[in-house]
RNA sequence: GGAUGGGUUCCCGAGUGGCCAAAGGGGACAGACUGUAAAUCUGCUGCAAAUUGCUUCGGUGGUUCGAAUCCACCUCCAUCCA
């Protein structure tokens, strides 16, 4: 199978400039391609992971991949798929966050010996000249064409800053840019980007006279729709400080009946045929895919060490309800405490497990908490620091939240 | 710059002097059922010293016994005109 077809197969392609001939550079190795980070955040997230398996498995076939840092494109802001206008960041803000995806990218891809390269479109981008720009690119492009791109279209109606109206331009330019630098002939992007890439090979035929390439890949959506890779309070992370292994395994552990296996094609490297093994797969042992898929993913991001302990604890939790020495905790202190105990809602808030004291009550009459697996009925239920000292009390809210808490 | 309409809680959206911590829906959370899934049903959804008190309806002042609601100014957004 090459290269090309396991894409295909692994249903990340969504859509080629030329198929033809994006298959041939790709399956030899010929191609040297890009693929652009906007450093919105501090770290990377499940969507940029995608991206990065993708930069891996052809760098593996001998391609050479170019990690582009939207330094420069991120003081703009791409509107695609945003109903509102992104916020501004300021230039620290955008270095700090560069820096960060630096090391974690070097997780993945193998920058050594020139095998990739990371570039920042600050470096390029910054130095323009307005009116040189407006000369040198600016009468290529077509407004009503522009207009027409489906990522500016949806912001017709909610409306869109000229600020924002250049991001493809911008993205354009890096392409060029890249092209005459480093022989660049090649472009990956979310499928929300393929307007953007397309600019890009039109600015470099228009300019140069010559081809390149685009390629998008297939978003991550789940069953209905919606981006993989969200929780209620904001992205699954790739730094562990953000997001812990634990959370990371369980978010997958979670991911609906439908999306098991397409998550597994796009984002593992298991091989395709183990895959297509668990098609046929249904109830429990569908379940157990979702092992599989937590356990790959978070070897991958996180290691093997961490993939393990997340497991245990989730196995221990989960399936015997006994203490495990990973899960997460908290502390409570001497201040916590009013006249030597601590009462429910108070320790329900300090363990983080509810965010105010009327939700902890809530959770309480509701029959949502329990402490050492005995559910907890009375609402002024207190305890001392005799019951947290030694091993401590694992207080649950709900089924998915516990903390192990202690007092120090 | 001019005209008009608008800014309500996590989101959408009702409310146009007291009965308003604010309808309805979505989402989130909790419970039942399950497989740590989905669907469904139930509860719940500002904060707290909790049959009570406190803080919320773009901002600041004002009218009033009482303001999300009325007035003034400011600000932001949408549409049309320039």
């Amino acid at each position: 199978m090459t290269l090309y077809e396991e894409l295909v197969a692994r249903g990340l392609i969504a859509q080629v400039t030329d198929e033809e001939e994006i298959k041939e550079l790709i399956n030899e190795g010929k191609a040297t391609f890009y693929i652009g980070f906007d450093p919105t955040a501090d770290s990377l997230h499940v969507g940029h992971f995608m991206a990065l398996c993708l930069m891996k498995r052809l760098q593996m076939a001998g391609n050479k991949p170019i990690a582009l840092i939207g330094g420069g494109t991120g003081m703009i802001g791409d509107p695609s798929g945003r109903s509102d206008m992104r916020q501004m960041m300021t230039t620290e803000m955008i270095q700090h966050n560069c820096d960060c995806f630096k090391t974690q990218m070097s997780r993945f891809i193998d920058f050594s010996e020139g095998k990739a390269l990371m570039v920042n479109n600050a470096d390029w981008l910054l130095d323009l000249n307005y009116v040189d720009l407006l000369r040198e690119v600016g009468s290529h492009f077509s407004v009503n064409r522009m207009l027409t791109a489906e990522c500016y279209k949806q912001r017709m109606e909610k409306g869109l800053s000229f600020l924002e109206f250049n991001y493809m331009i911008m993205q354009s330019y890096d392409f060029y840019a890249l092209f005459q630098k480093y022989g660049c002939n090649m472009q990956f992007g979310g499928d929300d980007q393929w307007s953007n890439m397309l600019g890009g090979t039109e600015l470099i035929r228009r300019k140069l006279g010559k081809d390149a390439y685009a390629m998008t890949i297939n978003l991550l959506l789940n069953s209905e729709g919606k981006k993989m890779g969200k929780t209620q309070s904001g992205a699954v992370w790739l730094d562990p400080n953000k997001t812990s292994p634990f959370e990371f395994y369980q978010y997958w552990r979670n991911v609906s009946d439908d999306d098991v296996l397409k998550c597994m094609r796009m984002l593992t490297f298991l091989p395709l045929e183990q895959i297509n093994e668990m098609d046929g797969w249904e109830g429990s042992q569908l379940n157990q895919a979702k092992e599989i898929l937590a356990f790959e993913l978070t070897n991958l991001v996180h290691g093997e060490e961490e993939a393990n302990k997340a497991q245990e604890s989730a196995k221990a939790l989960f399936a015997g309800g006994g203490i495990h020495a990973d899960m997460p905790t908290a502390e409570i202190t001497e201040n916590d405490m009013v006249d030597g105990s601590i009462d429910i809602l108070g320790l329900l808030v300090t363990a983080g497990l509810t965010a105010s004291r009327s939700e902890a009550r809530r959770a309480v009459e509701q029959g949502g908490v329990t402490i050492d697996g005995e559910k907890v009925t009375n609402i002024k239920a207190s305890y001392t620091a005799d019951d947290l000292s030694g091993e401590g009390l694992i207080v649950k809210r709900g089924k998915k939240n516990f903390r192990k808490v202690t007092f120090i």
